[in-house]
DNA sequence: CGTTCACTTGAAAGTGTTCAATTACTGTGG
DNA sequence: CCACAGTAATTGAACACTTTCAAGTGAACG
């Protein structure tokens, strides 16, 4: 999207709280909007960035490291929304309520910026080119959501790992496709993303490898051809 | 959420652009506010409000009648991604592509104002409360997106018509569920976004009137028993 | 060096789908 | 106002996919 010509962005910014900060108009104090910036956090693996049911404060851009999202029913069970990277805002979701709809957990140590909710309001009144990005990074997290829905309401199991094994591919966003890689999560927590049990994730990934589509080494995955995965994320 | 004191809302407007408009300060000039939701349409039946696809030039806000929106994969399947009343603000997933990503289809004659974006960006400038209502409303939708994913991804058949009929149940927002509706979507539509079959959702219709849960006659439904019913859109 | 956690695999059991046939509406035109 | 046509809804039976339960392997970590 609009990156202004003469400002070089920062490594893994597509879409996060410094493409949210450089991307405004070179008019704009940017000394100003580094102070949006500063708060920095690191959260070790397993450690919350936030909680259900904390009240809202302030949203995070990732800046290193994963993180799950995930959800918890009334009754207990977890649905787990989304794995994140660098470059990507959490906790949009809590200001209309005013507190955190679901957990954001490091899946290994995470660096983090926390943007206290007050102070970006107070700066998106002086430049309205903020709010305006914050709508894009929020219209994104809907289409990324909608791809979510399609997998789980219409996608059958071996789909669904392929398609999810394209996406995180391209994990640090722009670019091509990385071939070879290791995935910051367990099986289980695929399984729970994915609508599907742990065990029937294990079983597709010992698939994929008889058919030579991947090779797989626990967490350490090589993606041997992409036009086939392309091919399976698409129908049966 | 907050209606100021002395206001009076319109009819059916909890979260709609309405609300949008009137929930903004009372020092906002509201003739000006009332500009935004003049350009009224009517969609008939089948009829779309947007396609996939085309330009996204305006957002639409239900005034009145029932819209569903879904999304098209690349191999032709459909996913139903809503079904939306008076009050809902659509199209704001297209904010960040430039062009609308699903499309909106009335499940009976709809009345709608189109807010041109154009329009609102300029308004939203000179009245810094629009853009933070705009942020919750997108807010509020990625909620109810997350609310699919649950539904899809952990509950079992009974469970999610079960959550799908409470949820309908209370549709023209606050106050108190009806217990006793016409639904404007076919027993296909309902299958489609639940991710089921038509014929699941059909049987599960009627062993739930055996059950003495409901009473269905086609797509007009009471519901008997709803704290039954809560139980059963809790765990299986 | 043993214990724990993550992953893997097999077999049996469900749950929901598909295909096919039937019935019940709705709307349209005669 | 009725007959017809087309669409929507329902139901049955066989089948397929995924889950569950159970057991076993292997890597990591204190």
């Amino acid at each position: 999207m609009s990156t202004r010509p003469g400002y070089t962005p920062i490594a893994c910014t597509n879409c996060g709280i410094y493409q949210l900060c450089h991307s405004v108009g070179g008019d704009a104090d940017l000394s100003v909007l580094d102070t949006l910036v500063k708060n920095r956090k690191t959260i070790k693996r397993r450690g919350f960035l936030y909680r259900t049911g904390e009240p809202f404060k302030a949203f995070y851009a990732i800046r290193g490291g994963s993180v799950k999202t995930s959800t918890i029913a009334d009754d207990g069970r977890v649905q787990v929304t989304g794995f994140h990277g660098a470059g990507k805002v959490l906790g949009l979701d809590a200001i209309v309520t005013g507190q955190y709809n679901c957990e954001a957990t490091a899946l290994e140590t995470a660096g983090v910026c926390e943007v206290p909710f007050s102070r970006f309001e107070e700066l998106s009144k002086k430049i309205p080119d903020l709010q305006y990005k914050m709508m894009q990074i929020m219209s994104r997290e809907i289409l990324d959501n909608r791809e979510l829905i399609m997998l789980l309401g219409k996608m059958s199991a071996e789909e669904r790992l392929a398609a999810y094994l394209l996406n995180i591919s391209r994990c640090p966003e722009h670019g091509s496709p990385r071939l070879e890689f290791s995935m910051s999560m367990s099986r289980g927590d695929i399984g729970n993303y994915l609508g599907m049990a742990e065990e029937t994730i294990c079983r597709i990934f010992s698939r994929f490898q008889e058919e030579g589509l991947i090779t797989a080494q626990r967490r350490q995955v090589t993606l041997n051809d992409l036009d086939r995965l392309r091919a399976m994320a698409r129908r049966k």
